[in-house]
DNA sequence: TCTGGGGTCCTAGGACCC
DNA sequence: TCTGGGGTCCTAGGACCC
């Protein structure tokens, strides 16, 4: 039988942190930027379970875990070197099952191909075991026979435990569950799902189908054969490379200034070429987005003629949209802009053809590719 | 006291094509 | 005068995840 063995690491970035800093073991540790240095519009990215005992988590304004957690250490967030953990424990992971699928910074989906129960949990306990000793990493584990329920058991499995779903159990030991335990359930679909009276994922079988249907479209389906206990596998297919690359910045006030933005608008046109260039990408559509002081969003796109790779390109593109999008919606309204975002799209690895490039082709009114070459083949 | 940054996928309408 | 069915891509917005 073929099982998975979800890896997910606790508190990831804190725990990252906890191997230079050993001292801190045991104490409300909270990763993010430190409010007593100064005004921020920071969240918390990641906090000690020591810390979340104060009601302190992830994605929290940081004034707010201070005033919860006063006495917590704080230590600024440090990507690469989280990067480079992630990136020991799938090497760490990737010899000791069939398959190893990184699912984010911080979880992976080992892969048993034809063994047993008691030798899916031996190897998790070992795995356990062998991120604590060797890597200094504390991780929660989800064995189970389906992806979906091996993640969901990693996450009861928090902080440090492992829980097994037998293929024969999935059924009894999702139905007392949230909706929310499922992934890509999230507050919305929730409070949706609520009003058709379904909260427990039990409720999924009780529902008529239509009125499902009615609330969470396509993805009907799916719960109910979850909520069966017959789970459909995840497509695990794609790894066709990264789909959007982009760059924000949140001001530190919200302004109207035009200069000032237009300013911020071309220091992440550089920001984004650089990490496009370092990672060989060229990209077709550019996006800019404002998240505005109410915190609503709007966002406005074009796809080029041809692949681009050059900052100007993005850039003038870039100011393009975001001149559109000001006198739309920010003159008129008075509105002031808290985040300004650019979004590269369309990717392509590697170097393109260099038929393809922009230096070589005008980059003229709007036209996709594909009817570009349908004109080369008259019907 | 507010609410980051970097991503993914889905939907719905319109344009366009056969 | 009325008006197919199936398909792809673009765009904007929304929901979700870590």
């Amino acid at each position: 039988m073929r099982w998975t063995i979800y890896v997910d690491i606790d508190a990831f970035y804190v725990s990252c942190e906890l191997r230079d800093r050993p001292e801190l073991a045991g104490t409300p540790v909270i990763v993010g930027p430190d409010p007593k240095l100064g005004r921020t519009r920071g969240v918390v990215l990641s906090a000690s379970y020591e810390a979340r005992a104060f009601g302190v988590h992830s994605a929290q304004p940081v004034a707010q875990a201070d005033r919860l957690c006063p006495a917590a250490t704080w230590l600024p967030a440090d990507f690469r070197k989280y990067g480079r953990i992630s990136e020991e424990v799938r090497a760490y992971l990737a010899p000791r099952g069939d398959r190893a699928q990184p699912l984010s910074i911080d979880e992976v989906a080992l892969e048993l191909a034809d063994v047993d129960q008691p030798t899916a949990e031996a190897r998790a306990r070992e795995i356990q075991q062998g991120l604590r000793s060797e890597l200094r990493l504390p991780a929660s584990l989800g064995v189970a026979t389906d992806r979906t329920v091996a993640k969901i058991a990693s996450d009861r499995a928090k902080p440090g435990g492992i829980v097994t779903v037998p293929p024969d159990q999935i059924a009894a030991f999702l139905a007392p569950l949230s909706v929310r335990a499922i992934p890509g359930v999230g507050p919305k679909t929730a409070e949706r799902l609520a009003v058709a009276g379904i909260t427990t994922i039990a409720d999924f079988r009780r529902a008529p189908p239509g009125r499902l249907r009615a609330v969470v479209g396509g993805f009907s389906h799916e719960l109910i054969r979850l909520a069966e206990g017959h789970p459909l596998p995840r497509s695990t297919a794609d790894e066709a490379g990264p789909r959007s690359r982009s760059a924000a910045r949140t001001l530190v006030e919200d302004i109207d200034a035009a200069p000032e933005l237009r300013a911020v608008l071309e220091e992440l046109s550089a920001e984004l070429t650089r990490s496009l260039r370092e990672e060989g990408l060229t990209f077709q559509t550019v996006t800019v987005g404002v998240r505005w002081s109410d915190f609503t969003r709007t966002q406005r796109g074009r796809t080029l003629r041809a692949m681009a790779r050059t900052e100007g390109t993005l850039a003038a593109e870039a100011a393009r949209l975001w001149a559109a999008i000001w006198a739309e919606e920010g003159l008129p309204q008075h509105r002031r802009v808290r985040t300004l975002s650019i979004t590269a799209s369309h990717l392509t690895p590697g170097g393109p053809s260099a038929r393809s490039l922009e230096m070589f082709v005008d980059d003229g009114p709007r036209a996709p590719p594909h009817r570009a070459a349908r004109t080369e083949r008259p019907p």
